[in-house]
RNA sequence: UGUCCCGUUGUGUAAUGGUAGCACAGAAGAUUUUGGUUCUUUAAGUCAGGGUUCGAAUCCUUGCGGGACAACCA
């Protein structure tokens, strides 16, 4: 480890949440010969959202500080729902934000032969039985939260007849629902996972790695503890919900352990309550209806809060890591404003993005005693941020395009903009004075005339006479016209637990896509996708190369803050 | 009318028996070739009652409030 590294994790160490605390405790205590391992346990039943990257910051935050591995494994045990398309982009999605896994990916699927195993095992133990029973029945005996359950009559079914059939299962000689392997734990506990769960169903359907081989696949609870257990994993970190799953996640770990000698590493579940965004829809369930009804254009659509609709709308790795960073950790529900991870892009791009001149709404603006034809090449600065960021040419001319609201025919007292008889500096070229504006019969001004102080020219002696405001603009003749996506949020409703139940669209907001163009400089649109331009005073746009469109694409980013339009309202 | 978990400014999150701090959001001001950025200042909080203690956000207790759990999902 170098030196920079031990600094780093030592900086690390100083936010500290409840869930490092209690990692120090067990390696003070000296569990697990002093190892830490952590794993990330997607489904790959849809994609990755901004609620995972915090799963993800934390489980491969606590394996960098404590000088450790974080797992990547595919919790596939449901081959109803998974799909290789989701396997390849969660790999993509987790690299992007900047995480390596420890070695190759690993798969429940994997572990299937091992988990049968020990369910053979349990079943000779007499601590699991086949049960007969519909799901219909095996619900109605499980009883409420408020009354207990009542004992299947398969329960006292013989070991060699539970082998019998669960081998049976296995070799596909039933139909799906006919059977399933249920733990005997007590259908009295207080605790409705303890109330003889299902350990294994029949699902006829090939599954996207193991293909035919199997047709009983594990329950999440008979398989996720066991597979930690294979992997070495010290501490399972997952959300609130399954606080109440973590006595069954012992007790199958302890059965199967019984009789053997102790292991070096006993995993442990940890729990931590799972991000909430206002104005944003996390569920998978949701964001898979919004895909799959073509609400939405796809799983990387700017408006979804998936890490590749993130990343198509702009987003940087780091941003969304500061925010993960931001939001903390700990056991009590929460709704993040999304201000917060908006706060978190702006705060990268400001010091990432280069300045350029866009004009969404134009008017032009006609600078009367400037020579006709001629052209003249501006300096100005990429970043006042980032000084390596350097310096480029902008041409200027007599016509330029200004932004229309840049303009008042009848100006309040603080409006800095250009109005009759007011001055302004266009940025980066002169100081120009409004002499006079055109306005059609409806009354929208189409065209405005200045003149120009030459000796007022950006860089020179006297340039630095002061004027009320500064205006972004293009030249009429030197630019070009870019298709600009302005995306609002997709969602009006702030709280989140609306969606639960109710028909979602109720919350969709129509207008969170608006296709416009803009007059922009033609140096930007020979850039890659992905990069981000901050457009002066508008806000960031990100290069989306769209093969639907004739024109270069941008999509909004994140506006600024603009405190003129706030006092105005 | 169960079991488990959780209650700290508007929103998050620290303080682990010893000065209630930080960030976002808000307000005010300064700087600014964009009203952005940057900088300064500022308002606002321990769910309630009781107990232990020299001292309680923290420990105990009783309420109150919120959440999770009744998928052959994860």
């Amino acid at each position: 480890m170098s030196t920079d590294n031990i600094t780093e994790s030592l900086n690390e160490g100083a936010k500290l949440n409840f869930i490092f605390q209690d990692i120090e405790k067990d390696l003070i205590e000296g569990k697990n010969e002093g190892k830490v391992l952590t794993r990330f346990p997607p489904e790959p039943n849809g994609y990755l959202h901004i609620g995972h990257a915090k799963s993800l910051c934390l489980n491969f935050g606590i394996a960098k500080h404590f000088n450790a591995a974080c797992n990547l494994r595919f919790d596939d045990t449901n081959p109803t729902k998974e799909e290789v398309e989701y396997v390849d982009s969660i790999e993509q999605d987790v690299k992007w934000l900047g995480f390596d896994w420890n070695g190759e990916p690993r798969y429940a699927s994997d572990y299937f032969q091992q988990l049968y195993d020990w369910a053979v095992k349990l079943i000779n133990d007499g601590k699991a039985y086949v049960d007969d029973q519909s799901a219909e029945e095996i619900a109605k005996q499980k009883g409420t939260p408020n009354e207990p359950g009542i004992n299947s009559t398969y329960r006292k079914r013989s070991i060699e007849e539970n082998l019998d059939l669960f081998e049976r299962m296995k070799k596909g000689e039933f139909k799906e629902g006919e059977k399933i392997l249920r733990a005997k734990i007590d259908m009295a506990s207080s605790n409705m996972h303890m109330r003889d769960p299902i350990m294994y169903r029949i699902i006829h359907k090939q599954h996207h790695r193991s293909g035919d081989s199997w047709c009983i696949y594990p329950m999440y609870d008979y398989a996720h503890g066991q597979s930690d257990f294979i992997e070495g994993i010290t501490h399972s970190i997952c959300t609130l919900e399954f606080e109440v799953h973590r006595p069954l996640y012992n007790w199958f770990l302890d059965q199967i352990l019984e009789g053997e000698s102790q292991p070096k590493v006993r995993t442990r579940q940890i729990e931590f309550a799972r991000l909430n965004l206002n104005y944003t829809v996390m569920s998978k369930r949701k964001l898979l209806e919004l895909v799959q009804k073509n609400i939405v254009l796809g799983w990387d659509d700017p408006r979804m809060p998936t890490i590749s609709g993130l990343r198509r709308r702009g987003y940087t790795p780091e941003s969304i890591r500061m925010f993960a960073d931001k939001v903390g950790v700990a056991k009590r529900d929460n709704v993040i404003d999304v201000s917060l991870l908006e706060f978190c892009i702006r705060e990268d791009l400001n010091k990432k993005s280069v300045r350029v001149n866009a004009v969404l709404d134009p008017v032009k603006l006609i600078i009367t005693n400037y020579p006709e034809g001629k052209t003249e090449m501006m300096e100005t600065v990429n970043n006042p941020e980032d000084e390596t960021a350097g310096n480029r040419l902008i041409p200027f001319e007599r016509e330029v395009y200004i932004e229309r609201d840049d303009f008042m025919e009848n100006p309040p007292k603080k409006f800095f903009r250009l109005g009759p008889d007011l001055e302004v500096r266009l940025k980066s070229a002169y100081i120009v004075k409004c002499t006079d504006f055109k306005v059609d019969d409806d009354g929208l001004v189409i065209e405005i005339y200045c003149t120009y102080d030459p000796g007022t020219k950006s860089g020179m002696a006297q340039s630095d006479r002061k004027v009320k405001g500064t205006l972004h603009w293009v030249a009429a003749n030197h630019c070009v016209e870019a298709e600009v996506r302005l995306y609002d949020r997709l969602f009006m409703d702030a709280e989140p637990d609306g969606y639960k139940e109710v028909d979602f669209k109720d919350f969709l907001n129509p207008d969170s896509l608006k296709i416009t163009t803009c007059k922009i400089e033609p140096w930007t649109i020979q850039s890659k996708p992905l990069t981000t331009f901050q457009f002066q005073r508008i806000g960031y746009f990100c290069v989306d190369k769209d093969s639907t469109s004739e024109k270069p694409v941008f999509n909004k980013t994140v506006g600024l803050k603009d405190n003129w339009t706030k006092k105005t309202n």
